[in-house]
DNA sequence: TCTGGGGTCCTAGGACCC
DNA sequence: TCTGGGGTCCTAGGACCC
């Protein structure tokens, strides 16, 4: 059977949050971004879009284009409080919630709307929008469909407010017409080489890939899940375990391009400070950090390079990760001119996963100490060294 | 004044091990 | 003495999303 899962997308986020702690903004045309060297924006209100406004663009150009326009500046730690709320409401309709990001998340309503016995689809998510807008006056809108791709398609299709159920008999008529740039996965790079050749709505792209070798070539590997994203059959299942971060990083423009590298590496090291520091209350340790630089010169249109480092074992030892950027940094740096600097740590472990690294060489002297083991290997790597964890270690965790 | 900053995922070549 | 092929990790770069 059908599941059916929703798409459920804050409209305008940050903006209207910027209006639920000032109301006097409500109604004004708003922007959330940065108003200085290079500052842009975030998010635009509704009012604000109307001049032509919209993420992205350089606030130096909105301002022109609106006289009277506001800006905030972001302040994320009350975004996320607000996104928090969000999460909290929604969960009352079902507990199967999949948060994609600070404004959008996933539900599987399939059994709870079962329960709710009345088959007005529309008016139970009618009651979803204007309860959420009662408790916190953040507006949204919802996707329904029976595949996550179909549902996050739906909920981009009527903004703001919107409800959008799109059923799999419904894809040929709703989706297929729709311009290639709309397709959740082809970006500002992609879409103009295939208008080039001659897609230009997602219809296309799908026949497209159904009787041309040479672009399922072009495409690569993304062909396949395009295809079953366009069936219908492609994936149902939410998500529920809230991920592990992949990477914690951090990047800022300079006041103005700067080619001394003593300065440039003094304001990366204090970058590179504030990251481990943030990693560490997370509980995280890292085996590779990676320095990003964007290149100031406009004839390599900001190149942005990257050098990385992998430790032999994970650590949040501050001044190893201090050196070993330093050095990367001396090592690499070009003597360009540089217009915005960048630290990264990836390869993240959890702290308590790796609670005693040992080789098997070590594991006779760990015998004679005659203490119960346990080996978690991972299975997916054929290295030497296994992870050993006492049973009073485990304990510990509980 | 002239396009940010937080991420994820994928690819490809080279090194190295077995 | 010469050398294949599979697997994994490392590094760098690119595309995309919000």
């Amino acid at each position: 059977m059908s599941k059916i899962l929703l798409h459920i997308d804050l409209n305008a986020f940050f903006a209207t949050c910027e209006e639920i702690k000032n109301p006097t903004l409500i109604g004004k045309p708003l922007i959330v971004g940065g108003d200085g060297r290079s500052g842009i924006v975030s998010t635009a209100s509704y009012e604000a879009r109307r001049y032509g406004i919209h993420s992205g663009m350089p606030t130096f150009q909105a301002k022109m284009l609106c006289k009277n326009l506001i800006i905030c500046s972001c302040d994320f730690k009350y975004y996320s409080l607000m996104s928090r709320e969000f999460i909290n409401y929604i969960r009352q309709y079902s507990p199967l919630i999949e948060q994609m990001s600070i404004d959008e998340c996933f539900v599987d309503i399939t059994e709870t709307y079962k329960k709710y016995g009345n088959n007005d689809i529309n008016r139970y998510l009618m009651n979803i929008q204007d309860g959420l807008f009662k408790k916190t006056k953040l507006k949204c809108s919802i996707g329904v469909a029976p595949t996550k791709f179909l549902a996050k398609m739906a909920s981009d299709m009527k903004k703001p407010m919107g409800i959008t159920i799109v059923r799999r008999k419904d894809i040929q008529k709703n989706i297929f017409p729709l311009p290639i740039k709309n397709y959740f996965g082809i970006g500002k790079k992609t879409y103009p080489k295939l208008e080039k050749m001659g897609i230009l709505t997602i219809g296309d792209l799908y026949y497209a890939i159904k009787n041309n070798k040479e672009i399922v070539s072009f495409i690569g590997s993304f062909s396949n899940s395009i295809i079953s994203e366009l069936e219908g059959n492609s994936d149902d299942c939410l998500n529920l375990m809230t991920s592990d971060p992949k990477s914690i990083g951090v990047s800022r423009t300079l006041m103005s391009d700067c080619d001394d590298a003593r300065e440039i590496k003094e304001y990366l090291l204090k970058l590179a400070a504030g990251v481990v520091e943030d990693m560490k209350s997370k509980n995280f340790l890292t085996k590779t950090i990676t320095i990003q630089c964007k290149d100031a010169n406009f004839d390599t249109s900001f190149k942005t390079k990257s050098y990385s480092k992998s430790f032999d074992e994970p650590t949040e030892d501050m001044d190893q990760i201090i050196k070993e950027t330093s050095d990367l940094f001396d090592k690499s740096y070009e003597e360009n001119l540089i217009r915005l600097i960048g630290f990264s740590v990836k390869n993240l472990k959890e702290k308590h996963s790796v609670v005693t690294q040992m080789h098997f060489d070590d594991y006779e002297e760990h015998e004679k100490e005659n203490e119960i083991s346990v080996i978690i290997g991972d299975l997916n790597r054929k290295t030497k060294s296994n992870t050993f964890i006492r049973l009073s270690d485990l304990d510990k965790k509980k």
